[in-house]
DNA sequence: CGGCATTTGTTGACCCATTGAACTTATGCT
DNA sequence: AGCATAAGTTCAATGGGTCAACAAATGCCG
């Protein structure tokens, strides 16, 4: 589950007060029960923090009348001694929205404090070119009827995270070339609709938030490669996705792996994006993608068939994915690569090939070989993503969320 | 002057008692004084903090006895009311020291609270070969004489970073291919020297403090590049170096620039290394340095004898540069890059090329144009990096240094 | 079955840091 | 000289964590 870099009122900068010692404590306690496998008690709790059992007591006791927490049945004592009292994350309590607006479709996923999905509802249809307004509504009305069937399951919403497949600077969306939007402030049309005006909203790229549905306790660093026409990177650090200075980082794309190469709209040569991208691996495997039959599938069904001229076109576009991730690894020393978008239907056919590569290019491989594999989550993992920052933000911040 | 994220008691996974808040607040209340033009006056540090004006007034009191600041002239009240007095930091107060031990030379630089280079010594000499322990005793001497120097000015030293020409991982130095040294304990071989034995000491490697060194105020992210017969980067993120999850970040030297190259030691194909590090593009260029004319040298005066082999090869390693730092500035969105190492000295003649190939090749180009100049500290860098990175700890937490 | 060790959780006195308001100090302006 | 203004200090109040003692609830053992 993904644990934020700690937003509370103890960031750089800001003062301290005795209030920030409680959110901060506060933040601290949450984190162990929901970090936990099992129900945890109260001195577990300040075991694991360094607080007195007296302090973890009086945290507890918040969260408990807060509505994040609930007492379980006793836990079975090993030894001897009175037994503990069972906390876990109130199930019935906080969770966190993801909205995704995407070109084929609106994805709409809720997650509780744990980060496991509650809720998933997909909405088909194809986005391009229709006005942010219309779409926006939709989205709205979509969001608007899991608000509902999760407060009918008694769980209450923090706030919603929008993913959109496109440039985000400053909370606005500033171009997204596939859905034909440019300069779109999506979260002050989306506060137009009641239904979600309430809720605290953010938005950030679908790659990024597709990147966040990656993360588990295990593998909190890691590269997430979004292969689709472009091709994104989402560079993950201790569960943070890394935005750069400007928002921009990840441009996996325009990385060059052929300075020989073909010219690419960025005015590079060799780019990623158009040597291994897949409209390029399509029209290299000698396939003419239709509406109906969009790339990804095109290739992957072509792949099974055991279409040699697809092959071959996977093959080189491993090699060149290989040549741009030994770049980025060696630069960023991380030791995993996720494939994602469609390069994660492609798996089967790009990891042997990349990892090969990759073993035989980096500095460092026979000390720590690198580990490539496809997403865990599927086509509606920005949505899962987005649910996730919600929830991470809740952790790190409880004490907004306590029912006065 | 480098302000590294604070590492006081209040950090995540750490419980939050009294003692942090006075921990966080008192770091507060120094940097304002720190990062002031001239002096400050209780009543500012109050309205920079957002503390009240009692708060400030006791913490000041508290840095003011424990020897970190000093009370200076009434500051010239501009309109009426009681005049502030002046607060600075003490001139003769903390400091940092920094170490260098490198292929040809031993450096020390002590630097004040500003980051101001106090006393700089350097000891020529080729390592190359010797024994860790000789050259050791020889660095720690140096750095015993420079702590005498400092303490007889009034300097108290806080600590000694240590930087070295190889690979650091946990504290200890695994390889230095150019001192022929691997897996050598730096630190503890210096503990047992007497001078130096009573301080803090820690250790990075020499790129990572030089990069440091280039920190300022106004530019606090960017692209080192270190040019020497590897090529390495430091990434410096907000005024911190970014070191990857096992501390290999930043290897530069084996982004590929081109496939089709030849083979690199790493075993990838036309790494930058190999095509724009300094033995490349000399024996590109037709030189043959000797021991007393090294690389770097013998380009840089072939060049401004407008030798034209020469100019080529630095043409075409600025091209090289070029391709692999787009795709490095793609993925990091970071605006600027600092040319350190012998590429300093070459800048005149790679900066032109660099900066017009990244602007036609970046993606934001159009929008904000990036920036690449040499480095603005010379050749022993790293030492006062060094010395600047034991200064921000003080600033972080100077509780520790508070005198009893 | 009863006493004892053991562990959990609670209580209240204490300590410490920040606040807020009143107060003192020191200057400029009229 | 008197007033306005701003800097710095004092002190009671507030709030949060600690510490030690205590109550509660269990297992173990004779």
């Amino acid at each position: 589950m993904p644990a934020s870099r700690s937003a509370t009122s103890l960031g750089p900068g800001r003062p301290a007060r005795q209030q920030s010692l409680r959110d901060h404590n506060l933040a601290l306690a949450l984190r162990v029960v929901a970090d936990a496998a099992g129900p945890v008690s109260r001195a577990q709790i300040a075991a694991a923090t360094g607080l007195t059992r007296a302090t973890a007591s009086t945290l507890v006791e918040l969260l408990l009348t807060g509505g994040l927490l609930t007492e379980t049945a006793l836990l079975t004592a090993t030894g001897s001694g009175r037994p503990a009292v069972g906390l876990a994350l109130a199930s019935g309590g906080l969770g966190g929205l993801g909205l995704e607006v995407n070109v084929d479709y609106l994805a709409v996923t809720v997650a509780d404090l744990t980060g496991e999905v509650v809720l998933r509802k997909v909405l088909d249809g194809d986005q391009r070119g229709r006005s942010p307004d219309v779409v926006l509504k939709a989205a709205a009305r979509l969001a608007g009827s899991a608000l509902a069937t999760a407060h009918g399951r008694g769980l209450r919403v923090a706030g919603i995270a929008v993913s959109v497949p496109g440039l985000v600077r400053d909370g606005r969306l500033v171009r997204a070339p596939n859905l034909g939007w440019y300069d779109v402030d999506v979260l002050a049309a989306l506060r137009r609709h009641p239904s979600v005006a309430a809720l605290g909203l953010s938005i950030d790229n679908e790659a990024n938030d597709a990147a966040r549905s990656e993360v588990t306790a295990e593998l909190r660093s890691f590269l997430f490669v979004s292969g689709e026409i472009g091709v994104g990177a989402g560079i993950v650090l201790d569960g943070v996705v890394f935005r750069g200075t400007r928002g921009w980082a990840g441009e996996l794309g325009h990385v060059s792996v052929d300075p020989a190469g073909p010219r690419c709209r960025c005015g590079g040569h060799g780019c990623l994006e158009v040597v291994a991208g897949l409209e390029a691996v399509t029209f290299a495997a000698g396939l003419t993608p239709t509406q109906e039959l969009p790339h990804g599938i095109a290739l992957a069904t072509a792949a099974e068939g055991g279409h040699s001229a697809t092959l071959a076109a996977l093959e080189a576009a491993a090699g060149a994915l290989a040549t741009a991730l030994g770049g980025a690894l060696h630069l960023l020393d991380v030791g995993t690569v996720v494939l994602g978008g469609a390069y994660a239907r492609l798996a089967p056919w790009l990891v042997p090939t990349l990892t090969r590569c990759l073993q035989e290019r980096l500095l460092w491989s026979s000390w720590e070989a690198p580990v490539v594999r496809p997403a865990a989550q599927g086509a509606e993992a920005a949505s899962l993503g987005g649910a996730r920052s919600v929830v991470a933000r809740l952790l790190s911040e409880p004490e907004r969320w306590l029912v006065i």
